[in-house]
DNA sequence: AGAGATCGTCAAGTATCTTGACTATATGAA
DNA sequence: TTCATATAGTCAAGATACTTGACGATCTCT
């Protein structure tokens, strides 16, 4: 391959924005290939995202709507999915007939259990790469980070 | 509201990856608002990360695609969007007829000016919501997870 | 009862990716 | 030189994860 002009004059970026980036990144595609291989292939990050949101004990899908991030369309779309593949099931809210719960279904809660094991699983070995010190640090910084953002009225994300 | 049920049960979560998701979220967040603020409507997270690969000398499309760790056709798509702004243009490659050269418009060298800018603001809020040990103990520990996982052969991200 | 809010759904569109198929150019061996 | 093959880029179609807008059903409050 011709290799000329300044490519070698490359600039892989160094900030925290891009670390983070990196970082998240690198998490979920361990996670999401361990899930994978554990045998729960419908796995995505999308769902993910949206199944760390329902408690164990289920909520109503407007409880839900309300914690994720994203629009009760998006909630509902993931919800779909995650219904046709046997995860979740929704339920008519017995106390109000708009309502619909949304509660794991066996397959979704072994998920669940897999997905605990396996977050431990990289925790430790992140644990182990950077050292005990290091690792709490990290992750109190984050935790210091979050707590400030969600105090922070300007972090267009409290709505 | 009806509340019922166990919503008080809550589960935030709280390990490595969900931490680092929701402060790469934050990050991206702020740093896509504060462009936009600037004048950078075009500017989106995915054209964020395509950029960050593509020097300020500019590079052949080639080498951009090897890179980027997505498909060429998903380079190209963001490419067209980009060119179609007026933030990159594509040049014939003098030396390769295949080839062409990707390169930033005044328009985009501008974006990426005030994206540093911006950078380091946000640095600078991190690191004294954090105060500046936690901050740097942070930038290590991100730096020692990347290093990491670029030796480590399973990463799935080293193609 | 009736007004208005809330809950979930349907429809349609956008952004970001994917795989597959194709053209044009370059390279290297017969 | 010419032909086989590899590389560079493009075109087309489809999947996923979202968005806004519109709508019917149900609850709540007066």
């Amino acid at each position: 391959m011709v290799k000329y002009l300044d490519e070698k004059t490359e600039t892989p970026p160094d900030h925290v924005g891009w670390r983070l980036w990196q970082a998240s990144r690198a998490w979920q595609a361990e996670f999401t290939a361990a899930m994978c291989a554990a045998g729960h292939g419908w796995f995505t990050e999308a769902r993910a995202g949206l199944m760390g949101h329902i408690p164990r004990g289920g909520m109503r899908q407007s409880a839900l709507i309300e914690r994720s991030a994203i629009s009760k369309q998006a909630v509902q779309q993931l919800l779909d999915g995650l219904e046709a593949d046997g995860v979740v099931e929704r339920l008519p809210d017995p106390r109000d007939g708009r309502g619909k719960l949304v509660r794991y279904t066996s397959k979704g809660l072994d998920a669940l259990r897999d997905g605990d094991k396996i977050k431990l699983g990289i925790e430790q070995a992140y644990a182990a790469r950077l050292g005990p010190g290091r690792f709490t640090a990290l992750m109190d910084a984050l935790r210091a980070l979050d707590a400030g953002q969600a105090n922070a009225p300007d972090a267009a994300e409290s709505k």
